[in-house]
DNA sequence: TAACTATATTACCAATTAGCAATATAGAAG
DNA sequence: CTTCTATATTGCTAATTGGTAATATAGTTA
């Protein structure tokens, strides 16, 4: 099926890169991914992707000033856990295309030697 | 459907990040919009972002490399087009959350006056 | 109240990068 | 070959940002 062409507007444009550069620093990704499963606090985030506690706080406060994240107070912890579901769909979208773009280079470097068995 | 977690490397998350990267610039996505109906010349696609030759042709060149976008050259002209599919994916994704969280903030300052009517 | 723990904020530095101007290159045409 | 057109590359500057250390704040406990 056709993609319906919506025109965009330069602070929309803005706005789809602003919510992809959230998404472009590795310990970003580290730390959604340590939430995969839910619920953690900073301390375990922190012990998870063994970070700075500072970095790990600032990047909390990105994903959560970009709606990725929700903050919860549980006495002297805070808790933050994934409230934007989409973060998995982008994610696996983009591994399913380096995965495609890294096969094909593998293709286009294999010798197509009659006899020689590939995987 | 639960998704099934998969552990990632380091260097898996900087490429995934990479790729964020790729389209965390307004510009290549404003690059990438125009191309959305097919194949055009650079020429088409600068007239189209009116943006300089040469900020097109760098960013163009970015695009590239990261196989977002395919290169033919047609005598003088070149021509580019949209090679990884995943790209609208990508963009629908985002501007849905996008939407849905606009959405959710609209609510929330909305006072909930009886009688008055929303939208 | 004071002391302690968990988290957030601030300040700074180093590295990256978008935009722009100038120049270089590839192909077409004469 | 020379000239022209389309595109690419290079060099520069200003602005952004990630990591780190130091400091501040919120909540708990005594």
């Amino acid at each position: 099926m056709a993609r319906a062409k919506k025109e965009l507007s330069d602070a929309a444009l803005q706005m789809i890169a602003n919510r992809f550069k959230v998404l472009a620093e590795p310990m970003r990704l580290k730390i959604l991914h340590t939430l995969w499963d839910g619920e953690l606090t900073v301390g375990e985030i922190i012990a998870a992707t063994k970070a700075f506690q500072a970095n790990v706080s600032k990047h909390l406060g990105i994903l959560q000033q970009a709606g990725l994240v929700n903050r919860r107070r549980d006495g002297l912890n805070v808790c933050y856990r994934i409230c934007d579901e989409t973060v998995f769909e982008l994610c696996e979208a983009v591994c399913a295309s380096l995965h495609d773009r890294l096969a094909a280079q593998i293709d286009e470097i294999t010798p197509a030697v009659p006899g020689r068995k590939r995987a």
